[in-house]
DNA sequence: AATCCATATATCCAAATATTTAAATATATG
DNA sequence: CATATATTTAAATATTTGGATATATGGATT
């Protein structure tokens, strides 16, 4: 059995496959950003402010969930640099960094479907 | 100590609030499609195949890693709608089904950084 | 052509690891 | 002191990895 038509690999053009890659570390921060998105739970965080800025509170409220989860959540959010947020006596008010994030998630949902 | 000047979160805001989010099923499709980008080896091969159609035993090579792991990762990818295949005797042949889909994840990241 | 063999890929399974959830507790603020 | 939020921790769950095995294909041999 011969070997497959775009394999034949020479060591050459491995290297080259291979070099043309993004780093690893790279690669690994771009997936960390993923992940961030990879929840429905945060989705719906940042769908939530998508109309602007809310206090924690009022997304705990929304989500109906406890309070430990959603502070999870948004953590993960900020770490992964989508959210930005604003003290204000004992509230925290979130807002997305980046207002326009949800339209690329869309894009991409769209391109899939 | 008053509530949170955006919170004061009426009924009626609640319902609205939470009405106005994509239904429960799609975002745990959503979640699923960004979950099947957001990992290192993955997006690897996204950006193996950006140039083209790849055989699967050319796949495994440039990653080096073993045949079952790469097999699990193009199914996932596979399964969330990332790539096509075809099949030539023994050997499969995939491409990316959405060519300019790692331009959507790179807008994101530069969003982001 | 029937059988056997080698190879490509997929599937099964279990272990290792990571993520999610939420109770208990800590910290911060007024 | 009461309340908002974060952190700690542990359990539940999900994902990743790779060895063992199964399946599929096609070449070689009879």
């Amino acid at each position: 059995m011969k070997s497959c038509s775009t394999g034949e690999s020479s060591a050459e053009k491995l290297i080259k496959q291979r070099q043309d890659l993004p780093s690893e570390e790279n690669l690994y921060a771009t997936a960390e950003i993923l992940k961030a998105l990879a929840d429905p739970t945060r989705l719906k965080i940042l769908h939530l402010l998508k109309k602007g800025e809310l206090c924690a509170c009022e997304i705990i409220e929304v989500l109906d969930k406890p309070q430990p989860t959603v502070s999870h959540h948004l953590t993960l959010l900020k770490n992964a640099g989508f959210l930005k947020w604003r003290k204000e006596g004992v509230w925290i008010h979130y807002q997305l960094s980046h207002p326009d994030i949800m339209e690329l998630v869309d894009q991409i949902t769209n391109n899939i479907n």
